[in-house]
DNA sequence: AGCGGTATGATACGTTGGTTTGAAACGGAC
DNA sequence: GTCCGTTTCAAACCAACGTATCATACCGCT
């Protein structure tokens, strides 16, 4: 079980080819035999350097979720306790650039898997992932509604910006049908949106921010009417 | 072949049980010894009532978008031309009680269930329950911005629009989780949500509406900007 | 060279899941 | 009652999958 530099090849190996086939297929649907055949390796080494397909998959999250630093800190209203709604307008570019960048996007596609049938991996995944950065989101909302965090408004809000960003990671061949009588030229966005090209992003991060904040300083209104 | 009334009993019986399964587990995880058994049929009888798992599921497709009349007409643009805001809001509400209510909610299941794996019936199954409600709603935003279909911000504000609906549809076990610490009222609202109670749906589709009539209305002042 | 832990390889096992088969039971028509 | 198409049933078939086995090859070490 030691690791030396020979094992440690295909064990590498293993682990990047059985993480594109978990992001593409999904946990169940993934064989061992594919990964193991695309990685150039035996049927049995799986089991041996990670002791069976679960494993893998956790070693496979695990490694994701390491590699997933992001590029700059999450903004936060502890930043900028003074300007709330310029923190809030930051986390949700940052946010959203998380979520659909290159930079952590293995990590979410694996949840999004994940979604649909939680494993035992997912709890841990979602908390040390996502949990984080949604706590600060209900900071930020709460502190932009002037409510306590634990406003309707704040959840709802939170769940709506978050709704903007996961529908295209989530339900790209929706956008992709839906958008399919549509201009060349927003195909190809579509298509530029699968290789994660960054500009493209930010201008999506844009028009989340913008398009949330104007939701939520108008809920502000509604708060005490009830 | 023919259908007689003995026959058509296990038939429907089995379409029954085959969609919950179905929505519960997605077309793979789903086992048709499971189907049978829980329908009181024998194993054979799927393949000679349906011909086989794959034509099983498209039964169920089919039955379930048949049986997913609105229960009230879908609000256009051509209801009200002169007041496409309030025909916007009420499209929105439409939409949101259609998608998370009672009366669809089947069908969105088995739709977010094949947006991960789509199979050979999901381009038809959006084509016909989706598409055209896509469809009026780029015309309602597109009204509402005064630009063409054709304008960006007509997609970008229409997905943000069914990415807030989407969510609460695919996304439960994250929602249920990010609301695990928060307040034991809003435990009981989540736990409502997946028994479609009306009210709360309501609720929801207002927070949606006036959150989207808010950004959709401040993107307008970014129009001719660029 | 010879040893021992490590890694790889081909093969087989047990299970699961969809499909098939062929016989038996049903139910109306004559 | 008999016949025939339809439906049900138990059992088996077959492919795919994860896993286990055991032999072989590798490599640093003494």
């Amino acid at each position: 079980m030691i690791l030396t530099e020979k094992s440690k090849t295909t064990r590498q190996k293993l682990l990047a080819v059985a993480t594109q086939v978990f992001v593409k297929k999904g946990f169940h649907a993934a064989g061992i035999r594919e990964i193991c055949t695309a990685a150039g390796a035996n049927l049995a080494a799986v089991n041996y350097h990670f002791g069976g397909k679960m494993e893998l998959y956790k070693a496979v999250l695990s490694h994701a979720f390491e590699n997933a630093k992001p590029p700059r800190p999450m903004p936060t209203l502890a930043d900028d306790p003074s300007h709330p709604q310029e923190q809030l307008r930051a986390w949700i570019v940052w946010n959203t650039e998380r979520m659909l960048g290159a930079g952590g996007h293995v990590v979410y596609e694996l949840i999004v898997r994940e979604l649909q049938d939680p494993t035992p991996a997912f709890d841990e995944l979602l908390e040390r992932s996502m949990q984080p950065i949604y706590a600060a989101g209900e900071d930020l909302v709460a502190a932009v509604l002037g409510v306590g965090r634990d406003h309707p408004f704040v959840q709802l809000c939170c769940t709506s910006v978050f709704g903007q960003c996961l529908i295209y990671r989530y339900s790209r061949p929706l956008i992709e049908r839906f958008q399919r009588h549509a201009s060349q030229q927003q195909l190809e966005m579509i298509q530029s949106f699968l290789q994660h090209d960054p500009a493209l992003i930010s201008g999506l991060a844009e028009h989340i921010a913008n398009f949330s904040l104007a939701g939520i300083t108008a809920q502000a209104k509604h708060i005490g009417k009830n």
